[in-house]
DNA sequence: CGAAGTATTGACGGGCGTCAATATCAGTGG
DNA sequence: CCACTGATATTGACGCCCGTCAATACTTCG
């Protein structure tokens, strides 16, 4: 927790970098064993909260206090049906908040995907700045927006397209809201944040598939695959096109804009909220 | 308009009445072709918009000056995939409100599925009642968060039912937010206002797959067909854990508490903004 | 080096999508 | 009243994608 206090204050791009590098060395969920055995709060300091892969942040039906807001990591809605099968139905990015109007009925939870670094926010507090600051309504209505618009996309690809279809698509549009080093020859490689599991649950496949599909993919020379977690993606216009992605951002992503829009609202007093944390 | 303006500071029965009353002399769509040809709008007087069957109420990028409050009809978010194949992504009902922040992006469009009363609203006014009421906006809100439980469930059921599970559940959930009517025996009667095309494009399965699983189901005396828009359902209980229904309503339908929900909030200024209209 | 976790590859079988044929029904005109 | 037409619903036959199960390779950590 030491030290973290800062990176609040400051602009996003220490996050990023965080991201970036820890994903370079190797997965994020290889990172995930540090102290604690398996998915427990790594930290907890104040309004912060750091959670390693796995762990829980909601569940049951009882609407908590608080938001959350995502500074940095990638959480799953899932929903573990009959027979223990798990489902995927969303990722929660940086810079998005969850919790508002959640009812996680159904056996629905929110868990981290990967390793990160949560902020709370008393739901009456959230509720105060809602009425009093419009753009950041209506920033919180654009992120509900958003929110529906990749669970459209996603339904849309489970039903309409074949499981190599859609993780063609899928690892096109990752390429937008994670790790990805566009290299001079116009290829580039793109870090993979999610376990194979989470890859495999989110797009309602098996993960012996996704392993099948990658590697025929790496045959036709549209992906090579550097190891499990980076793929140098050769041939994004092919890749693209198999997985039917507009190349208009298909609605899924549009988190490369997140710096710009909704993270500066939000942060500014994610920031104020760190300085009366500080004060009290 | 003439006279129209009773119904609406009337409470919701006369709607529902006339809904069940359309349904119950077939099924929706053989009514559909009255006047014009196919799927064109049948009366357009001042801010009321009625519908016949498969025409269309949006499309395209331009987000229109105005959102759109359902008096009565079942309209149907969709998107033509690649290769023609259609696919249903959700089911709008009577007291929703669609088209406030709505993109329609990737070849989406919203169509009647059914005959339907639209009320037109300028987004400039709704937004300024959202301001002013409180109240307004929470009920708003809620109804936002209910189209995404929706979405979530249909995702989830696509994901991880096979198609007879899923329809099961559509069946079972269908009798919320559909005309039922139930007997003294404990069973009873549904009135389906969606075509098979429609239920099959919904469910992501095959109208064929749907009229298998039907008569299947009506083999294990699970239901009974009537006509092919009028299911009995002998065992809702067995039914319903085909389909994975919790039984405590699964997300879906929960139209029935529509009447003293959001109606009441909504229908009020839908008739303020008749008066209105007689004003201008 | 051994053990555990993860990723990959292989073999098998069934569910369900696809295509085609047939049934059912409403409406029309003779 | 009946033949004809078109729309919709049903039934049958076929084939293959992909989920399932099992075995093997690879990596990391004790």
């Amino acid at each position: 927790m030491k030290h973290q206090m800062n990176a609040t204050t400051s602009t996003l791009q220490p996050d990023l970098a965080a991201l970036r590098g820890l994903s370079n060395r190797y997965g994020l969920e290889s990172v995930g064993n540090l102290s604690q055995p398996n998915g427990k709060v790594r930290a907890c300091a104040g309004r912060q909260l750091d959670l390693d892969t796995d762990s829980e942040v909601m569940t049951g039906e009882g609407a908590s206090r608080y938001v959350w807001f995502i500074r940095s990591g990638v959480l799953r809605l899932q929903r573990y049906g009959y027979g223990g099968r798990r489902q995927v139905l969303s990722l929660s990015l940086p810079g998005e908040i969850i919790g508002y109007e959640t009812h996680l009925r159904n056996g629905m939870s929110i868990e981290a995907a990967t390793p990160c670094s949560l902020f709370r926010i008393e739901k009456r507090e959230f509720d105060a700045f809602l009425t009093d600051d419009p753009d950041l309504r209506a920033e919180f209505l654009r992120q509900q927006q958003q929110q529906y618009d990749r669970l459209l996309w996603l339904t849309w690809a489970i039903g309409a397209l074949r499981p190599d279809e859609r993780l063609s698509a899928f690892l096109a549009l990752a390429t937008r809201f994670m790790p990805y080093q566009p290299l001079a020859d116009g290829t580039g490689v793109l870090s993979m944040l999610l376990s194979r599991p989470d890859i495999a649950d989110l797009l309602s496949t098996t993960v012996e598939t996704v392993s099948r599909i990658t590697h025929r993919l790496a045959e036709m020379h549209v992906i090579e695959i550097e190891d499990p977690a980076h793929f140098r993606i050769l041939d994004m216009k092919k890749l693209a096109s198999i997985g039917r992605v507009d190349e208009s951002l298909a609605g899924f992503p549009e988190c490369s804009g997140m710096q710009k829009n909704r993270i500066n609202t939000l942060m500014r007093w994610a920031a104020d909220q760190s300085d009366c944390l500080c004060a009290s």
